[in-house]
DNA sequence: TGTACATCAGTGAACGCGCGTTCACTGATGTAC
DNA sequence: TGTACATCAGTGAACGCGCGTTCACTGATGTAC
């Protein structure tokens, strides 16, 4: 063979990459494969040699995302008291200015919600988060968990499409603080 | 002339609700413009007749989605203590299953956010209600505004984008009694 | 050691399609004479 | 009253473009003899 044994491997896990990061920077329907393809110094007439459809990459690509916020995640909840840091990491300006390497959950929910494959994706990343929440919290049903997820995915949204940097600041640092205040007392 | 006078201004009206309905039902970049003019019974040809561009019919739409919205809104909070029913009306099944006629902000914030036309109409709308959230607080600074309107962007999109009807209304259900609870005590 | 062949990741032209946009045209009407 | 013309909302063919997808091909390699 030509190439080393996993490079045809290695190419396609680097597509696989590239895209999870396109399409949550841009979104999935305006992320076009020829530049995609291109950008990791390819022509788009490879693709199909990987992967049997656009749709096969999207299902990949956001199960990729999903495993690289799942290990992220999981190093902060290891810790004692996860969930301060959890709600200060995510509702962050380093996440709100990268989205191409945080959470699905606000860039793709509102796109992949509605059409396309059929993503029970969606609802095991909001299920998972909810658990490990819920978990951190010490307490089973009370409601506090999906409070948190639904303020921390919104409010990054907000925070990304607002243009003044004042608004879009304030936003993160009040729900962050008002999150903190949720969860700190005794409970 | 052949049509009544104001004809013309109908039609023109006709195409930007329709345009505001679809844009929030499908996204901007996935609505095309000759299946919007067709289900209108017109051809596309006749729709550089109204407006310049795509992206001034986006402007012009989205604008009407707000006032749309800003009339909504305005009655609930012209009553006497608006905020419970605010909460439970826009965190609410029929918000969720018909997205082309409530809410901008959970369908097309992702998408406009980051790129098209220059969106100050985002901040406004995020301000806006932010405002009236802060003045039935009755309180200034202290952040419960952007927690409540954070809560309920997300916990939308979350309740829209997943695919289990149990989880979808649990997140609901949960996210609203958590934000009542949050606006009952004396405050 | 040297030639002929098989492998196969990647190439690049081509397909049909729908997009946003342009433009010469239609045809029903009101007006001029 | 009847004909000729101006108006103008809407028509529909056409444009160039990028999309997802297909496919015959390339060319560097390892293997066979």
């Amino acid at each position: 063979m030509r190439y080393p044994e996993d490079h045809k491997a290695q190419t396609r896990q680097r597509i696989i990459e590239e895209a999870s990061r396109r399409f949550r920077r841009e979104g999935v329907a305006v992320t076009g494969l020829q530049p995609l393809m291109k950008a990791l110094g390819l022509t788009h007439g490879g693709f199909y040699a990987h992967f049997g459809s656009k749709d096969e990459l999207v299902g990949l690509a956001l199960e990729h995302a999903a495993e690289q916020m799942d290990e992220q995640t999981a190093a902060v909840f290891a810790s004692e008291d996860p969930l301060p840091l959890f709600i200060s990491s995510y509702l962050s300006d380093r996440h709100r200015d990268h989205p191409d390497q945080g959470c699905p959950l606000p860039t793709l929910c509102a796109e992949l919600g509605q059409r396309g494959t059929p993503n029970a994706r969606t609802d095991s990343l909001v299920g998972d988060r909810l658990a490990l929440i819920r978990e951190a919290l010490g307490e089973s049903d009370s409601g506090r968990a999906e409070l948190i997820l639904a303020a921390l995915v919104g409010g990054l949204q907000l925070a990304r499409s607002v243009q003044d940097p004042a608004l879009s600041r304030q936003l993160i640092e009040r729900v962050v603080a008002q999150l903190q205040e949720l969860i700190r007392p005794a409970s």
